[in-house]
DNA sequence: AAAATCACCTGTCCGC
DNA sequence: TGCGGACAGGTGATTT
């Protein structure tokens, strides 16, 4: 779940709940997912403190205190999600953290997988750096784009889902976009003409963009998408073909063998 | 230096 | 019905 439009998602969801409370409980669920922070240290920063607001690169969450108090930052893994429950709502089933506010509301991470992180980051810009992570994708110019991919020869479903080329794309989005632009995942980055890129580049925007307007619902996506229809049992919305499940870099890749031909 | 491979977790679904 | 194995929208460390 977890790729750009859905941290996005995950962020609009802080700001209209969490946002200006104060923080009176910190319950670390599982040591587990804590990333360089002890849970002391983890309790101690964000106990008495509030999130006065909260920022977005790549896939990374940073829940920032007010203040220059610095940040929690949330990483969630391939099955993490924010729940914020009122007072008797119960919490979710894998929570692994739990901050508790005024009134008996909480928000909880919760991360089935347990291949999320929770952090602390006393300044995000050097996080981001110390993680190694490119430009975030919705930020990032087509004149940056161009050059990062320049400097790679692999194929472009792995390029585009290398995060220190930039950050947020991951398995699902990238197959979205080369579904749209017409292109198999497995066609090298070096081989594509500058406009081909360019569209690429474009549409990257537009699917992500979308992606988010529409909450990251694949029942409210055109059906002139691939993810409506991403399933092993899936047709081509396009010429109704039936989708193949292939393999780039260990990932499952769906594509429409007649509409994305390689050298198209 | 970049690209491929494996390892890390838990839970579900598929095929024999 | 039962069980092993593959698979799931993540990344980091290690090897090539």
């Amino acid at each position: 779940m977890p790729e750009l439009p859905d941290v996005e998602v995950f962020k609009r969801y802080v700001d209209s709940t969490a946002l200006h409370q104060t923080i009176n409980a910190v319950s670390v669920k599982s040591r587990q997912i804590l990333r360089g922070v002890s849970p002391q240290t983890l309790v101690q920063k964000l106990q008495g403190h509030q999130l006065a607001s909260s920022r977005r690169h790549g896939k990374l969450l940073f829940l920032q205190l007010a203040e220059h108090g610095g940040s929690l930052v949330l990483h969630f893994g391939m099955t993490g999600f924010l729940k914020y429950c009122k007072d008797g709502e119960t919490m979710p089933p894998h929570t692994r953290l739990l901050l508790g506010f005024a009134y008996g509301a909480y928000l909880a991470f919760d991360c089935q997988r347990m291949l999320g992180e929770v952090a602390f980051a006393a300044d995000d810009r050097a996080y981001i750096k110390a993680r190694g992570l490119g430009p975030d994708a919705l930020q990032l110019e087509w004149e940056p784009f161009k050059e990062r991919m320049a400097t790679k020869r692999n194929s472009i479903k792995a390029a585009l889902m290398d995060q220190g080329l930039m950050a947020g794309i991951g398995n699902i989005y990238s197959d979205e976009i080369l579904f749209q632009v017409r292109l198999h995942p497995y066609t090298a980055v070096n081989k594509l003409s500058e406009e081909r890129l360019h569209q690429i580049y474009k549409t990257m925007k537009a699917v992500l963009v979308q992606a988010i307007q529409y909450q990251v619902d694949p029942t409210r996506m055109p059906q002139s998408w691939l993810l409506p229809h991403r399933d092993p049992r899936g047709q081509c919305p396009s010429c109704g073909e039936a989708l193949v499940r292939d393999k780039v870099n260990q990932r499952s890749a769906y594509l429409c063998p007649h509409c994305q031909k390689q050298n198209a």
